[in-house]
DNA sequence: ATAGTGACTTTAC
DNA sequence: GGTAAAGCCACTA
């Protein structure tokens, strides 16, 4: 039967921050997110998925990617530790180089634009 | 509400 | 080992 009313304030109903402005909308799945990836360990890497998976957003890797290049450059988040599901930089630009750079000056190997998963891969439950 | 877009991922060749 | 196309989810216009 026709539930007309679909509880506005459920559990699973996304807000929309009724907030001021975008630098106040700072959404739950925003700082789930950037809650993580400031989770990665120094010298370590995480792809864009893992970290969506890590912050309970499975399959939205791309909302990983929005985020950092929406709201990091204003915090001290290590947005450099993610990359693409290869280890690949994805980030394009001048950027690409300094997310190589910041890497390096972590002690990770960075070889023609990717990253070792295999010994720099970030695994959230050894940690 | 529909359509376009993207710092993604997976699958197929 | 590559590139190409489809799938995917949330955001934006």
């Amino acid at each position: 039967m026709a539930r007309r009313i679909q509880s506005k304030a459920g559990p699973k109903t996304r807000r929309k921050a009724p907030v001021s402005r975008a630098e106040a909308m700072q959404d739950e799945r925003v700082q789930r997110v950037l809650a993580t990836v400031d989770a990665i360990p120094k010298g370590k890497v995480a792809s864009y998925g893992q970290v969506a998976e890590e912050a309970g957003l499975p399959r939205s890797a791309r909302f990983v990617g929005s985020v950092l290049g929406r709201f990091v450059a204003k915090r001290g988040v290590p947005w450099h530790r993610v990359l693409g599901s290869d280890g690949t930089i994805r980030v394009q630009g001048g950027i690409a180089r300094d997310q190589a750079r910041l890497l390096r000056a972590e002690g990770v190997t960075v070889t023609n634009g990717r990253v070792k998963l295999r010994e720099c891969g970030w695994d959230p439950d050894a940690d």
